[in-house]
DNA sequence: GCCGTTTTCGGCCCGACTGTTTTCAGTCG
C-alpha cells in the first residue's frame, strides 16, 4: 500500500503521545508534533520525494533522524521507534490521551496505579468509585471523567464551516444585545475559515467582563458551563458545540484577537520571533519589560515584530512570516473580485430555480457571467441533460442573453466523465458550448493509477474546459478519490485548461494545499458555487475562504477576469 | 529531536482555570 503524507503524520503524531505518557524530554515530544503537522500539510507526497532522492531535511522541523524515519516508513511501511514504544506501553493508551481533562500524566498515573489501559477499563474504574482514590486526583475529576468518557463514545465531531457560521451568527447577536461588549470577534479557526471547526472561539473587548460572563452563560443554548473564570469561560451548546470565550479590556484587542485566532503554529513562531528581539507577546500585548510597545490592533503588533499584518486565513506557519518580513505577502483573493460564476445548475435538472431566476439574481450579486453547466444523461437521477435537451436549453440562453445589458449567460454542461475518461456527450455536441466543466461522479473506488489516468484521458478530449470538485470528497462524508493530484496539475498546464474549487460547503474542493499547487503550477483555479437554487451563491464565500487559504490572489483565479478577458481563456481550451 | 550572521551546545511560547491543593500541578488553548 502507498505511503501518504497522512500515515506518517499518524505515526510521529503516535510516537508524540506514546512519549508524552512515558514521561519522555518535552522538546523531543514537540519536535514529533511539529513533524506530524509539517508533514500533514505538505503539498507534495514525501514518497515521492523519497523515490527522487531529495533532502528530506530540507522539510522544515526536520532533521536527519526524522528524515531517516520517513524513508523507513515510506520503504518499508513501519517505523521501528513507534513497535517500539507500542511494546513498552499498552497500545490502546493514547486514546485516553482524547478524554478531556486526562492529559500524559494522569494518564501515566491511571495506567501505573490501576492499570486502566483503555476507555472501557476508565469506565469501569470510575463508576467503581477507584479514581477519586489516587492522589491529584478527587470526586469532581472521577465524575468529569465518567461523563467525558460516556459523551467521547457517542462522539463530538468536527463541524462543517457553515454550521458553525449559523451557532456563531446566534450567539454574536446575543452578546451584543447585553450593551456591554465594545468589539466581538469569532476567532479561532473559524476566523482562519477551516473546511471545518472543532469550536467557537469568542473574542469580546469590554469593560465589564462580569456582565458579558453572565450573559454568555445564561445564553439559552447553553447545555453545561465548564469553566467561568474572570478572563475566559467555556461552555458546551446543546448541538454539542464547545464555545470558548475570552473577555479583554479594549487596549489589548489587537494582541487578544491575534493569540485567539491563532494557528497555535503561527502564535508559537510570532512569540519566538518576539523573544529573539528581546521582548514578550502575550494576549495582553508585546511587551519590553513591563512597558507595552503594542496590542490595541493587530497590525500595531505585527508591525512592532517588523512585520506586515498577515491574513488570517495564511496564519498557519506555512512561510507566511517570512513574507510578512519581506513584503512579500499575496494580496488574497477577495469575494469582491469574483466577476461571475461558471458552475451553476436549474430546474432542467436537479436545480430548484428557472434560467432566468438563476440570471437575475446573478445580476443582482453584481456579476458579469454566469454558466449554466446542468448534468449529462448519464446522471439519471438528476434528471441529466441529453443532446437535445441541451440544444433546446442553448436556444433558450441565446433568447435570453437578447434581454440582458453587461451580463450574459454562459452555455455550459456538467458532464461525466465516464470510467473510461470519455464523456458522456458526443464532441460534436460540446463543441457547441462555451465551456464543457468534466465531473465524476461514478465509480469512486478505482485505482490510484486507474482513477488518474481516467481524468487525464478526459482532460485530453478537443473541449474540455475545467475539471470539477477535482477530488470527489465529501466533508465528513466520503473520502476523496484516490488520485495524483500533481501529474493532474501538470497536465492541466499542458492542455491549458483549469480546475475548479467547488465553493460548496460539504465539498470545499480543491483543499487548500492543492491551490497552492495550482499555483505553483500557474495553473488558474475557478471558484465556482456549483448553485442548485439562487440562494447557494451564498456559498462563494467559503470557497474564497479556502483559496485564500490556498495563498492563491485575484490573477490566479479564472472567474476574477472580466467577460472579455474570460472568453479567449475558454476558447484556448477548444481544438 | 531540531536548530544556529551571537551559539554545533543549550536553548526550545505563554497564561488562565480547575481541582485538590495549604502553595500548586495538570490541562488546555
Amino acid at each position: 500500500m502507498p505511503i501518504h503524507n497522512a500515515d506518517i503524520a499518524a505515526i510521529f503524531s503516535e510516537i508524540a503521545d506514546l512519549l508524552e505518557i512515558e514521561g519522555a524530554n518535552p522538546f523531543r515530544i514537540r519536535a514529533y508534533r511539529n513533524a506530524a503537522r509539517i508533514v500533514g500539510e505538505w503539498s507534495r507526497e514525501l514518497r515521492t520525494l523519497v523515490e527522487h532522492g531529495e533532502d528530506l531535511t530540507k522539510l522544515p522541523g526536520i532533521g536527519a533522524d526524522l528524515a531517516a524515519k520517513i524513508r523507513e516508513i515510506v520503504e518499508t511501511g513501519k517505523c521501528r521507534a513507534l513497535e517500539k514504544l507500542r511494546q513498552e506501553l499498552p497500545p490502546a493508551i493514547t486514546e485516553l490521551l482524547h478524554i478531556p481533562g486526562l492529559g500524559p500524566k494522569r494518564v501515566r498515573t491511571l495506567w501505573h496505579e490501576l492499570d486502566i489501559q483503555t476507555l472501557e477499563q476508565l469506565a469501569r474504574a470510575a463508576r467503581d468509585g477507584r479514581i477519586r482514590q489516587l492522589p491529584g486526583f478527587g470526586a469532581k475529576t472521577e465524575a468529569n471523567i465518567l461523563q467525558a468518557v460516556a459523551q467521547h463514545l457517542s462522539q463530538a465531531r468536527r463541524i462543517k464551516l457553515v454550521t458553525a457560521a449559523q451557532y456563531a451568527a446566534s450567539l454574536v447577536a446575543w452578546l451584543k444585545a447585553a450593551g456591554a461588549v465594545e468589539r466581538i470577534e469569532v476567532a479561532g479557526s473559524f476566523r482562519r475559515a477551516r473546511e471545518t471547526v472543532g469550536d467557537l472561539d469568542l473574542l469580546v473587548a469590554t469593560r465589564d467582563p462580569a456582565a458579558v460572563m453572565r450573559r454568555f452563560t445564561a445564553y439559552e443554548e447553553v447545555r453545561e458551563v465548564l469553566a467561568a473564570g474572570e478572563a475566559r469561560g467555556s461552555v458546551i451548546l446543546k448541538s454539542g458545540l464547545q464555545v470558548d470565550l475570552r473577555v479583554i479590556t479594549p487596549a489589548a484587542w489587537g494582541a487578544a484577537l491575534l493569540y485567539f485566532t491563532g494557528s497555535k503554529a503561527h502564535n508559537i513562531a510570532l512569540r519566538k520571533l518576539a523573544q529573539e528581539a528581546g521582548l514578550k507577546l502575550n494576549e495582553y500585548g508585546l511587551f519590553r519589560g513591563r512597558e507595552r510597545l503594542a496590542g490595541a490592533s493587530e497590525e500595531e503588533v505585527y508591525a512592532a515584530l517588523g512585520l506586515e499584518w498577515i491574513p488570517p486565513e495564511l496564519r498557519d506557519d506555512r512561510g507566511e512570516i517570512g513574507a510578512a518580513r519581506a513584503h512579500r505577502l499575496p494580496r488574497l483573493v477577495t469575494l469582491a473580485d469574483l466577476r461571475g460564476d461558471l458552475h451553476a445548475h436549474t430546474q432542467a435538472t436537479d436545480g430548484h430555480d428557472t434560467l432566468a431566476a438563476m440570471a437575475a439574481e446573478a445580476q443582482r450579486l453584481g456579476f458579469e457571467y454566469l454558466a449554466i453547466t446542468e448534468h449529462s444523461r448519464r446522471l439519471t437521477m438528476a434528471h441529466g441533460l441529453d443532446a437535445r435537451r441541451l440544444l433546446e436549453q442553448c436556444e433558450q440562453i441565446d433568447r435570453l442573453n437578447e434581454t440582458f445589458h453587461g451580463f450574459r449567460l454562459l452555455k455550459g454542461i456538467e458532464v461525466d466523465i465516464l470510467e473510461d475518461g470519455s464523456l458522456d456527450l458526443p464532441d460534436d455536441v460540446l463543441g457547441e458550448l462555451d465551456l464543457v466543466v468534466g465531473a465524476i461522479h461514478s465509480r469512486f473506488e478505482l485505482s490510484r493509477a486507474q482513477q488518474t489516468e481516467r481524468i487525464l484521458r478526459a482532460m485530453e478530449r478537443p473541449f474540455f474546459t475545467i475539471l470539477a470538485h477535482p477530488t470527489g470528497r465529501l466533508i465528513d462524508g466520503r473520502p476523496p478519490y484516490d488520485v495524483d493530484m500533481a501529474r493532474i496539475v501538470r497536465a492541466a498546464k499542458q492542455r491549458g485548461c483549469f480546475l475548479e474549487l467547488n465553493a460548496h460547503p460539504e465539498r470545499l474542493d480543491l483543499t487548500d494545499s492543492d491551490c497552492l499547487l495550482a499555483k505553483d503550477e500557474g495553473v488558474l483555479v475557478a471558484i465556482d458555487s456549483d448553485a442548485h437554487s439562487r440562494a447557494d451563491f451564498a456559498h462563494l464565500r467559503f470557497g474564497v475562504g479556502q483559496a485564500r487559504r490556498g495563498w492563491l490572489e485575484a490573477r490566479d483565479v479564472l472567474n476574477t477576469r472580466p467577460l472579455a478577458e474570460l472568453m479567449p481563456l475558454l476558447a484556448r481550451t477548444r481544438r
